[in-house]
DNA sequence: TTGGAATGTCAACAAGGCTGACATAAACTT
DNA sequence: AAGTTTATGTCAGCCTTGTTGACATTCCAA
């Protein structure tokens, strides 16, 4: 990997940010940032005797009040037995409702109810805390090196559902 | 949150990377850019039937050889009785062995077999993959922002850790 | 009218968290 | 020497959240 070239050695310096050290670095620091992200919500959560499934529900359906099952499941990535689950017991608890679709009456829209967007506003206001501290620390130019490498480093399919949350969002 | 005083619009707009709206894309950022940090290993381990409790134990069983048990149930965060379950089927399937310490006889001391070298190198390289991709295309200053938020994110003690891996490791 | 899409639900299973309890060996303390 | 603490392993049982497969219902669209 290293050569006595001067050529090499600048080479080397210029792309030290993607040395496998790097990368392992890199790698370890997202998985315990990822820890550090749920950890707020999940002891919220915990209360409720929720999990992170019903956080996610939660956080998508207040993004996007009216979403579809489908929808949702698309964005969440899991079953549909598996999000049936979550989506059930947040209704039988009344945090969320799930209205039949007037044009078409197949379709399922999902809506918080005023309990459930208090409970999500709790998660949320959790999780932004921590994120604006890590942002507030890390500076502006931080953030958006942050952003774009995370957008980087998705699914192109995720990316695009992404982007276009982002889009309409804003 | 809103003021019609201009410098207090002035500072939103100076802030504008800590608003909620801001805040709330960085969270799903977080969220999808987990979801496929974590594909690619997945994909292989399936093929294993091994899971991501099992990816993290040989990778950071590789990046310290000869750790104990209790340093390794300090990194990941878990019981000794969830980390025991798939120490034991990689001690079984040969991956992993298990040395009583010579200084303290009540330890043991983790290193990985060649085979479980090979399969941890190949998570690896899956997932080095992704992560050279995405620090590739966003180029050195996005990723050191990148590195600065996720280090901001983490848990004070966990940052501890994550440093002393980074000094030890270079 | 028929095919397929959207949804819900039942059953069963697995991974991987958790708690609590108990066992053993070794090291440390008094 | 006796007692305590530390490090580890293990058993049993529980929970959440993912999976697959099968089946029913509703209803849009060709």
């Amino acid at each position: 990997m290293e050569s006595a070239l001067s050529s090499h050695h600048d080479k080397g310096q210029a792309l030290l940010y993607l040395t496998d050290e790097q990368l392992r670095q890199g790698i370890e620091a997202m998985f315990f940032a990822y820890r550090g992200f749920t950890a707020d919500p999940d002891r919220i959560l915990a209360q409720f005797s929720y999990g992170r499934a019903h956080h996610r529900a939660l956080h998508f359906i207040n993004g996007a009040p009216g979403t579809t099952v489908n929808n949702l499941l698309n964005i969440l990535g899991v079953t549909k037995q598996s999000l049936n689950r979550v989506l059930r017991s947040l209704i039988e608890d009344g945090l969320v409702e799930s209205h039949v679709g007037k044009k078409d009456r197949r379709k399922r829209h999902l809506f918080l109810t005023l309990e459930g967007v208090k409970l999500e506003q709790k998660l949320s206001n959790a999780q932004r805390l921590r994120m604006r501290s890590a942002f507030r620390t890390a500076g502006p130019e931080a953030v958006a090196g942050f952003r774009t490498v995370l957008e980087a480093m998705m699914d192109p399919k995720m990316r695009n559902t992404y982007s276009n949350m982002r889009d309409n969002g804003s």
